[in-house]
DNA sequence: CACAAAATTAAACAATCGTTTAATTTAAAC
DNA sequence: GTTTAAATTAAACGATTGTTTAATTTTGTG
């Protein structure tokens, strides 16, 4: 059996499993996706799940810290931007941009999250929040400095970003007939663009905002 | 067996079965949670789960249909003031209210919408949203014919709503490190009062904030 | 008390779960 | 080409799942 406990390198196959691995548990819940679900639809044996993953729940864990480091906010990808307004604007396309990158990944986190079952991850996921929460305050903060922001708590700044993104990302059936979508144009595209400009406003309108 | 496929009239033992299951659920999923665990912790035998509910499936459905009525907006309770940001303000107070007098469920409900295996509860589930969504509009609408509030589109505040309120509920544990409790109050309380703030306050600075 | 219906029980059911084994095939190294 | 390690397989493992059965107890009614 291959060693994956510290370091991960994973080969073709092992990201394979990760792929469809990912796409059933963001779907169906991890309890509800069995080993062989995963075997079925990638085309192995049930076997080579224990045989590459040692286990269920460690596939899961493996899983999670591959692709968590992408969900991290990098300062780098906006703080170019002197102007407070482009910055948080530069940093919401940031963000959105990020989650969207693998937004399997991110409902398995959140339903994971929510679930006392394995709570375990919680760990990874209060990093990541913490870390996110941070770069946000950093942007409040220079807007502030800046003389065109007022401070507003940036726990409950994150907390309405990320709720709204998920509420915007998870009730897409719910969404889809209350809007229409330009055709030539994806959903998730779609709702992307809706999305990023949502969020600009709604953080411009509360970060100026004066009782 | 009872029967209760049309009118519900639950007696107290089906009921406490339900808030037992509900409280299960909710902690660690449907799947994830055996009728046994149930049986166990209502004292009863595993066997008056299916002679009271037919079947594990039915007793989420019976649960959910018990208690959804319970979220949907009743205009009553906020209509009565003539000021738009006053019933602005109790909308949301009315809002967050009923949403905490059975978090389990709303939990439940969320995570059955997200999975893809269950999809029939997302019926009952759209309904509530339409109703929600068509009640915030008119609060809306008052405050834009009394010339005070500028239009923005009810779905997008809904999300908004309802996001943030689960991101600040479900992340209970991460929120903690983050906020001071005020001795002699439950978290879920300090939860609710500080909820209940931040969404007055971005509904106040959307609906009246000028590009 | 007698009788009928409802409630409760222990036991067994088949199905599915994650995992392990032991044998076999494929690939790499010398 | 031979040897060694890695990859893959089918089969079986025990445990747990939701559900059903059939017998028993409890409850309500006359």
């Amino acid at each position: 059996m291959p060693d994956f406990s510290h370091d991960m390198e994973l080969n073709n196959k092992q990201l394979e499993i990760i792929a469809i691995a990912k796409a059933l548990f963001a779907q169906n819940g991890f309890d509800a996706t069995s080993v062989r679900d995963i075997a079925q639809r990638a085309q192995i044996n049930v076997a080579m799940i224990n045989y590459y993953f040692d286990s269920k729940e460690n596939l899961l864990e493996v899983l999670i810290k591959h692709g968590i480091e992408a969900y991290k906010l990098d300062a780098r990808k906006y703080e170019t931007a002197s102007d407070p307004f482009l910055r948080l604007a530069k940093m919401v396309e940031h963000y959105v941009d990020s989650k969207f990158s693998d937004l399997h990944l991110y409902q398995i986190l959140t339903n994971e999250a929510n679930s006392k079952k394995r709570a375990s991850y919680a760990t990874l996921f209060t990093a990541l929040r913490r870390h996110n929460i941070e770069r946000l305050r950093e942007v409040v903060v220079y807007g502030v400095e800046k003389g065109v922001f007022r401070f507003y708590d940036p726990v409950l700044l994150h907390t309405t970003m990320i709720g709204t993104f998920l509420n915007f990302k998870m009730n897409k059936s719910v969404m889809e007939e209350f809007i229409d979508i330009p055709k030539g144009m994806s959903f998730e595209d779609y709702l992307k663009i809706e999305l990023t400009k949502h969020l600009k406003y709604i953080l411009k309108a509360i970060l100026t905002y004066e009782n």
